[in-house]
DNA sequence: CCCAACAAGTTGAGCGCTCAACCATTCCGG
DNA sequence: CCGGAATGGTTGAGCGCTCAACTTGTTGGG
């Protein structure tokens, strides 16, 4: 038999889809004004820029952005077609390839980061006390596991 | 000058973003697999089930399920087709319409909503002791502003 | 060695969403 | 009343994503 949502669990899951709902529309529409940058492009230059010379392999760029493969690659494609991404064929294995964030993808991503970040304090932080900052830290950890 | 993240909210934005990341692909997966139905019009189905009579007014059904007119009008027009909603001219305003949910629509919602559930507990409630779950409605409560 | 399994990425079709433009109807000031 | 603004909803193009099929390259047991 099924185990319905009580109360509590019911308006919880509602608040949570309905805060997913406002900040995905809010930052995509932020970014996407400021930047035309979609924000899964987005995190997808924070990840790049944050790995070691600025390159990653294609499966480890897709595992450290939680992405498919799939996803990725036409992703990266349309990254390269604006220039923020450069393909490079791995030497150690001719099959892999790796993604490398050009100077222009990195001027993109200093150039989107400040409104990005403003707008994250507005819709989010800026409405949470400290306390539940790190209570949100928790519940996600859990959730996903680490 | 920019205001950058803290420690305390990089960790808590990006456990976030994970969080939903997994939801999201999670729940999807799940009722994609199940029901064949993506998780977006579930939402919408729910919506509908609970207005009076089954129906809404496409502009009220817009804002109950915190969608644009135009989202609703091609997800309508999908769940049309696959009989689970019916439109109707409005009968006091020629230019509304009123989206009516259907028996074999109730009929795909109910198929449809234990293993959702199910999936919700499994991916999220029951990875969160009960004071999380409050602190978590009350935090999307604060962030969506009620 | 060789070739069958496997792994890494890519590709194309299809779908849901967004944005802007658009019709139809209603409202309202002159 | 009448005509322009506002409202309600739809439409089409374009885009990012998913899924399944595919190509290319690697590897390991006969």
């Amino acid at each position: 038999m099924t185990r319905w949502l009580d109360e509590d669990e019911q308006r919880a899951w509602r608040a949570l889809l309905a805060m997913v709902e406002a900040l995905q529309s809010g930052l995509d529409a932020q970014l996407q004004a400021d930047s035309a940058m979609p924000h899964g492009y987005y995190e997808l230059l924070v990840r790049l820029s944050e790995a070691p010379d600025r390159s990653l392999r294609m499966s480890a760029f897709a595992e450290a952005s939680r992405s498919s493969r799939s996803r990725l690659s036409h992703a990266v494609g349309q990254l390269e077609q604006r220039g923020w991404v450069r393909r490079e064929t791995c030497a150690s294995d001719r099959r892999g390839q790796v993604a490398v964030l050009t100077d222009a993808g990195f001027a993109a991503l200093e150039q989107a980061a400040p409104g990005h970040v403003a707008a994250v304090r507005e819709l989010l932080l800026d409405r949470l006390t400290p306390c539940q900052v790190r209570q949100l830290r928790t519940i996600g950890e859990a959730v996903t596991g680490s």
